[in-house]
RNA sequence: GCGAGCGUGGCGGAAUUGGUAGACGCGCUAGACUUAGGAUCUAGUGGGUAACCCCCGUGAGGGUUCGAGUCCCUCCGCUCGCACCA
């Protein structure tokens, strides 16, 4: 026997590689319906992570998949390289963004090929390159022109020790910051912020669209945008001019409004204060500033406020109530007051309860009495009592009469407040877009002509970046040194950049035409190929990046450049990678490596020798527990690790990485690539059978074999997106093939059955396992590539079948099996069923009361006796 | 607290419309081949049981149904997101 050629995947999957490369593989031919498939761009860190492995991965199967069904696929990769991370690099390394930035692209677009992706590498981008970003200032110019874009004030992390704003990321517990100084604290900034809030009711509304989008995400999506219907009341403060407005979504429960609360940044907080309370409110104000706006309304957070002194009439009933302020509040949401009703609003009812404020109720459950006093707040709706002419209402009737009483008086009116904020999108940073504008003495904010685009970043040579005090570009004259466009005389460059979501709002649409120097995209271009049909990424994303890409769209929209209202047809998000990981309780976490295939007992901390804890958590560097891609790749080949990280979850759930599982895949590849290369040479030219009629048992058993599983996988991939079943497919029809021993060059299945089985595997894996069904196909005499083949069609011939085995049940429970033809009638079944040895003892002396029959499945006899 | 999701063998996971629970893989057991094997091939593998009969079994309890992992109710546990949203 000849020595068979073994599989090496590393030598094989190179060959590929370079086949795809030279004959451009992956371009889109404008022959036919154009289908956009998207994985979110990467950040260039340098490496491939298996979260990235797997992300690609998924995208590449549908852009291979749908390639084969005759699409005109466009499936692009790009880099999303401004921002923190790399700024940060830069200080770390004293080496230019601009420098190390393509280094670490060059890399991981190396990986990527060794990964087998394939994307069209010509209409690759960067967001660092000005022939980019100068769109973001393009753009930023056609959102002010629209007013979208505006200059406001907001509250930012401010660290007096690195004299600069810091990003929440920056802060850590107890405010300190990064780099270790205490102390961190909040300030009010100027920021240019794009107006969201004005496409909030279309971003909501056409959350209908998104059917192919994951459930969670749209309810994530509806949760943050927030809507929320209520009533403005305003509250005159007594004896001053000042007046506070509240919004409420529960106006019914006004009669039982028992105190006033303000955010303690409220504009009006100190105005309105007595002069006996005035140094209480001071150092309960200082307080708060100083405090973690997340950790100050956290849940169980204790309710803690003030007493400004000041008394509000309630303009419903003319009562005094006393304004506090708390640390419930927040400035930014509604009117930045409240009122305080404690009967019906448990957060009301707890800061009441705290500071012995009266507590009234007002809403009645229909019919019944409440429990006095009350233990916690009646938060539902019911009937009024004590609310003067609306006693008597329903709770959602009393709500309109109320604030159509309120806008009759003057005092009020309905309202629809968001939880959607706008955008601020300046950061005090080298490494991202600057914001084209000057500004003139005279003239004031003035936008850069657009003639004048870009505005490139300078040299980073020219910057000294510390990571402290403010933006780097305001410490560069030659940068910021300029002439108003309007009035020539000198003026001063705006020095603040964008943020990175800026550039993956739209990157999308510059895939379309990377290096057009004339226009963003072409809308031409974009009336063919968006929205994008298939986007995959994270659900991480699921409302920043998620949000300002659609809002981005329909400002696109508006603008004329793109056709429809949303940017993505189907988003596909997948789950985590997580891995095993070892900790110790006083030295933290382990290398995983090391202690993975020890046993429970021997894994003890190196240092200290206590038992390690053992978790199941997402990888990452800081937990020791990475696979990483690259070495996976050496060892068992591209293939193997693409299969692994498809079988061993559907796409959108976690996946735990198990290194004994990945062998387990590397076995089928072997498996497979062994009945390939023992029968390649011999059925290379063997006619194809045409049907299904004539052929020997063995042969109709494998093309029946075959054609099923090709239904099966075609379901699978193209239907129901569960790779990790179509994958189970095709090992049980690689089973079966070893049952026909198919391994061995012995077998009895004709050739040309042989060649087709091969031919349809290489076609079915190739989605999945590119490079093995490269080689295969190749090697049995396929035409051109496997990649470029027609998804082949089942001979429904062969998947029909003969017979069926019914199942048989008495009582619901399993007492046998009987094989009858297909679509026997319920006669038939009923008599087989009968017939069966073991049914018929459990029938014998039983009276049956009823035959349920399902055809081709099973036969219920329901007796009694 | 609010919102979303998930609980199936030793493990990862299948079960598409209410119709034979545990496909497929890992691990494990036995055998073959072998100087050797962490290679390969063959067979087995939810629990109980001598058993191919039978009983039990999809987080717990109840319900609907000829039939429930799947539908309904109550409860328990876990995971993720969050800005106490007035």
């Amino acid at each position: 026997m000849a020595e068979l050629p073994i599989y090496e995947p590393k030598s094989l999957e190179s060959r590929w590689q370079h086949a795809w490369n030279e004959t451009r593989a992956f371009a889109t031919t404008g022959k036919a319906q154009p289908f956009y498939v998207l994985e979110m761009f990467p950040y260039p860190s340098g490496d491939l992570h298996m979260g990235h492995v797997r992300n690609y991965t998924i995208g590449d199967v549908f852009a291979r998949y749908m390639r084969m069904q005759g699409l005109d696929v466009l499936h692009p990769m790009g880099w999303d390289a401004l921002g923190l991370p790399a700024e940060n690099q830069a200080i770390r390394e004293k080496i230019a963004p601009q420098v190390r930035t393509p280094k670490n692209i060059a890399q991981m677009r190396e990986q990527m090929r060794r990964l087998g992706l394939g994307y069209d590498w010509s209409r690759e981008l960067g967001t660092y390159l000005p022939e980019y970003y100068r769109w973001n200032q393009w753009f930023f110019l056609q959102f002010l022109k629209r007013g979208l874009v505006y200059r406001r004030e907001t509250q930012v992390n401010w660290c007096p020790g690195c004299n600069t704003v810091l990003a929440n990321e920056q802060v850590r517990d107890n405010n300190v910051c990064w780099r270790g100084h205490t102390g961190v604290t909040t300030r009010k900034v100027p920021e240019w912020a794009f107006r969201i809030t004005a496409y909030a009711e279309q971003l909501l509304k056409d959350l209908d669209q998104l059917g192919a989008w994951p459930e969670r995400i749209v309810t994530q999506q509806r949760n943050w945008i927030g809507k929320s219907v209520g009533t403005r009341v305003q509250f005159p403060v007594l004896g001053t001019n000042h007046t506070v407005e509240v919004f409420t979504t529960r106006v019914d429960t006004i009669y039982g409004c028992t105190y006033v609360v303000l955010a303690p940044e409220h504009a009006m907080a100190l105005a309105i204060t007595t002069p006996e309370q005035q140094a209480s409110v001071r150092a309960f104000i200082e307080t708060m500033r100083g405090q973690d706006k997340i950790e100050r309304t956290a849940e169980g957070a204790p309710k803690v406020g003030v007493f400004t002194g000041a008394k509000a009439k309630n303009p419903y009933t003319g009562e005094e109530v006393p304004v506090w302020l708390a640390n419930f509040v927040l400035a930014d949401y509604g009117t930045g007051a409240v009122m305080s009703v404690p009967a019906h609003d448990q957060r009301d009812f707890e800061f009441a309860t705290a500071y012995q404020l009266p507590i009234k109720p007002v809403i009645y459950p229909l019919g019944k009495d409440l429990s006095l006093p009350l233990k916690a707040a009646f938060t539902d709706d019911g009937e009024l009592k004590n609310s003067g002419v609306f006693s008597g209402l329903a709770s959602p009737v009393a709500r309109e009469k109320m604030a159509h009483a309120a806008k009759e008086k003057g005092f009020g009116d309905a309202a629809v407040t968001w939880h959607l904020r706008d955008w601020g999108f300046s950061r005090q940073r080298y490494w991202g877009t600057p914001i084209p504008i000057i500004y003139c003495e005279e003239h004031g904010a003035v936008p850069v002509p657009e003639s004048q685009l870009p505005v490139v970043l300078p040299d980073f040579e020219s910057v000294e970046l510390t990571g402290q005090g403010g933006a780097p570009l305001a410490k560069l004259p030659a940068f910021y040194e300029t002439n108003c466009p309007i009035c020539g005389k000198q003026a001063r460059r705006e020095t603040e950049t964008m943020d990175t979501f800026v550039d993956s709002a739209w990157y999308y649409a510059r895939f379309l035409g990377p290096h057009d120097t004339t226009q963003a995209f072409d809308p031409a271009l974009a009336k063919s190929w968006l929205p994008v049909d298939i986007y995959v990424g994270g659900p991480e994303h699921a409302v920043m990046h998620l949000l300002y890409f659609r809002f981005w769209h329909k400002v696109m929209r508006d603008l004329g450049l793109v056709h429809n209202d949303e940017p993505v047809k189907r988003l596909i998000t997948q789950g985590m990678v997580n891995a095993i990981a070892f900790r110790c309780p006083t030295h933290g976490y382990a290398k995983a490596a090391q202690f993975r295939d020890k046993k429970p007992e021997e894994r003890l901390c190196p240092e200290c020798h206590a038992p390690l804890e053992v978790a199941i958590v997402k990888m990452s560097k800081s937990k020791y527990n990475g696979i990483d891609p690259m070495e996976l790749i050496e060892k068992h080949g591209a293939d193997t690790a693409r299969l692994y990280t498809l079988f061993a979850a559907p796409p959108e759930k976690d996946l735990e990485w198990n290194p004994e599982g990945v062998d387990g895949l590397f076995r089928f590849a072997v498996r497979v690539h062994r009945v390939f290369a023992v029968h390649q040479a011999r059925v290379r030219e063997a006619p194809l059978p045409t049907s299904q009629h004539g052929l020997s048992p063995a042969d109709a058993e494998i093309r029946s074999v075959l054609h099923r599983t090709l239904l099966k996988v075609t379901d699978e991939v193209g239907v129901r997106n569960h790779f990790n079943t179509a994958i189970a497919a095709m090992m049980e029809l690689l089973n079966a093939l070893y049952e026909q021993r198919l391994h061995e060059e012995s077998c009895s299945v004709s050739p040309g059955v042989i060649r087709e089985a091969l031919l349809t595997f290489a076609q079915m894996l190739a989605p999945f396992a590119p490079h093995l069904a490269e080689e295969i196909w190749a090697g049995v005499g396929g035409q051109g590539l496997v990649c470029h083949s027609l998804w082949p069609k089942p001979d429904l011939d062969a998947v029909a079948r003969k017979s069926v085995m019914l199942a048989v049940q008495v009582n619901g429970k399993l007492r046998g099996q009987v094989e009858v033809p297909i679509d026997a009638s319920q006669a038939t079944a009923l008599a087989a069923a009968k017939a069966d040895e073991n049914v018929a003892r459990h029938l014998e002396g039983k009276t049956i009361k009823k035959e349920v029959v399902v055809p081709n499945r099973l036969v219920n006899f329901v007796v009694a006796g």
